[in-house]
DNA sequence: TTTCGACGTCTTTTT
DNA sequence: GACGTCGAAA
């Protein structure tokens, strides 16, 4: 048996043995929090508890796996603890219960289903047509979404993040309720649906919300700073009966607000749950003071300002971080990629490098740049394989084998036919025979009539879909390398529902389960908000300029300005031993030369009190 | 009714 | 750079 109290320091300790009752955890960057929670499990089942009465909600099902494994490698009885995300678990419970709230047979609107159901409704409408400045599809969903996730009405909305549409109000409202009842007559659930209705089913079951809170006797959130109110009303509902719920998080690593998330949700906490025991971990073990210097610096900026002051465990001094200022984007690529291999043969292999970015796109010329030099690497954020047309396209005709209503996937899957768009498509759901819909709509008819493993289900469809991929797009070899990926994916179902709602809650991160034998050392691009929890010894930080990071819509607004800076604090406590803040001046958008500025957030004397700075040009 | 090309607009982050 | 819109041609 392993014993905990050698393993982690006073204050976690306290923690690790705080099971019960409500408690608070503002844990810092690099505090070992992940380490807390792996313990705490560990320390709940070996106090006897079962391990199906402790549930652990994070942020990715991916952050809960890994907490697990870890607790499950000191006692395999961890293993079967239930951990994931809101969303997950909110559709768990929703599949079993959720015929007792009308729900029975529902299919989940992934984001870009949402977006496209919002376009039919505004289509519908008719207003768009008359009006050039009419509201977009993806803003009215972005509208919809915050109204849901914040708990808050539509004016409210409208005049906080889009003051531009206030006048817009009430057609808006209009096609809010047109969505919500498109979605109601389809059996659809999107995210946020997700969480509002498994709410909805545990206010209005009292003896449900009871019976579960029972049953999952111990509940702790990770991440809570980057919760939204319907979240903390989850949360709430979950936890209200027993009141042994452990928040952990840090205020100055919310970086969700777009999502609705609040940094005051984690100040609220303790007003919830009344007797609230609160901790703070402060010490960091992941990175030396001079990185940790720079982080504080950043914060320092903050018209509220943090309490929390990260200082670190390590005696050892290290390096000053580094400001390197390029003129274009092709010399900083060549500059890093030296670097990245350098650092390689002084010991920093690949994978313990990481190249972090505001924005996806800033990432392109080191991409190519790597890519020209051999060196591998892997990205996370941005585009995702899983949003990509093909695999949609190949998605949605095993959709609509799993729910025949669904008219969006049935759209996409007309429309891919050659001399057929948005009106025949229309015609031919509406009953309409086509020759050439004849074909697809018939081989559905047969796949979901007999009983085949998804993989083979699959695998019929992308035959029939490759001779349109071939024609579609130009790239199709590419294309099909993630077909054949997603056909790998598929082997590992029997359900088609559990796959196709995995797919939307648990998406894969990258197209190619790349070789998993030669699972050679990757170097790791990221954006910054898939970065959260993770740490490298060597941090590149790309695009620190104005209008990059802070990204320049959020420019119009306090709040915003300040979860970039937070964003930036993320960034540069990623890193442990090495951190490298880059920036070039000049730069190519919309047409014409810009001449950028350094990021407003180093550009003060306490912060580059912090830095050596090093101007590399040409 | 579809498709294609030209043009203007907005450009992010994720379950 | 992607996406939506508009007009012209098939």
């Amino acid at each position: 048996m392993v014993d905990i109290r050698e393993k982690i320091n006073k204050t976690q300790l306290q923690i690790v043995e705080s099971t019960e009752g409500p408690l608070l955890v503002v844990a810092g960057a690099g505090s070992g929090k992940t380490r807390v929670i792996e313990y705490r499990v560990l320390h709940l089942i070996q106090k006897g508890i079962p391990a199906h009465q402790i549930l652990l909600l994070t942020f990715t099902r991916r952050a809960a796996q890994e907490m697990l494994l870890r607790a499950s490698r000191h006692d395999r009885r961890c293993s079967a603890v239930e951990g994931g995300t809101f969303h997950s678990f909110s559709y768990k419970l929703l599949r079993q219960y959720g015929n007792r709230i009308g729900l029975k047979d529902f299919s989940i609107l992934d984001e870009a289903d949402a977006l496209d159901a919002v376009n039919v409704c505004l289509k519908e409408s008719g207003y768009a047509v008359s009006d050039k400045d009419f509201p977009r599809k993806d803003y009215l969903r972005k509208m919809f979404s915050m109204q849901v996730n914040k708990r808050i009405s539509l004016d409210k909305v409208l005049e906080d993040e889009y003051p531009d549409f206030v006048d817009y109000q009430s057609q808006i409202e209009e096609l809010g309720k047109r969505y919500k009842n498109y979605k109601k007559s389809k059996q659809y659930l999107d995210y946020d649906d997700l969480l509002a209705e498994a709410i909805n089913l545990l206010t209005q079951e009292k003896v449900l919300c009871n019976h579960m809170g029972e049953r999952y006797n111990y509940l702790m959130v990770d991440e809570y700073q980057d919760t939204n109110p319907l979240q903390a009303e989850l949360t709430f509902l979950l936890g209200k009966t027993h009141c042994n719920v452990m928040a952990v998080g840090d205020d100055a690593q919310s970086i969700y607000g777009f999502r609705g998330a609040s940094h005051r949700n984690i100040m609220e906490f303790p007003q919830k749950f009344p007797g609230c025991k609160i901790l703070k971990l402060e010490a960091n073990y992941r990175s030396h003071q001079k990185i940790l210097d720079v982080a504080n610096a950043v914060l320092l900026n903050m018209r509220n300002k943090y309490s929390k002051c990260l200082k670190a465990v390590q005696a050892h001094i290290g390096e000053v971080p580094q400001l390197l200022i390029f003129r274009g984007d092709r010399s900083e690529a060549e500059w890093i990629t030296e670097k990245i291999q350098s650092l390689k043969h002084q010991g920093f292999d690949y994978q313990k490098q990481a190249i972090l970015f505001r924005s996806a796109y800033i990432s392109i010329p080191l991409q190519a740049q790597l890519s020209r030099m051999g060196i591998p690497f892997q990205v996370y954020g941005g585009m995702k394989f899983y949003e990509t047309a093909h695999v949609k396209d190949l998605l949605a005709h095993l959709k609509v084998m799993a729910n025949p209503a669904d008219d969006i996937s049935w759209m996409r899957i007309f429309t891919l036919l050659d001399g057929v768009g948005p009106k025949t498509a229309g015609k031919i759901i509406a009953g309409f025979k086509h020759p050439k819909a004849k074909e697809v709509t018939d081989m559905i008819k047969d796949f979901s009539q007999e009983k085949k493993k998804i993989g083979q289900l699959l695998s019929g469809v992308a035959d029939y879909y490759y001779p349109l991929l071939k024609e579609k797009f130009e790239d199709w070899r590419q294309r099909s390398s993630d077909i054949d990926a997603l056909l790998e994916i598929a082997e590992n179902y029997d359900s088609l529902v559990e796959f196709l709602a995995d797919f939307a809650l648990d998406p894969p991160e990258k197209a190619v389960n790349q070789d998993a034998n030669k699972k050679q050392e990757t170097l790791t691009l990221s954006t910054i908000h898939s970065a959260k929890g993770l740490e490298w010894d060597c941090v590149f930080v790309l695009g620190l300029m104005d209008g990059v990071l802070p990204v320049s819509f959020s420019l119009s607004n306090d709040e915003r300005i300040e979860e970039e800076m937070r964003l930036l604090y993320v960034a540069i406590t990623r890193a442990k031993v090495k951190l490298h803040l880059v920036a070039h001046y000049e730069g190519f958008s919309s047409g014409t030369n810009q001449f950028h500025k350094i990021s407003r957030f180093l550009d003060s004397p306490a912060v580059m009190a912090h830095l050596s700075q090093k101007a590399i040009f040409e």
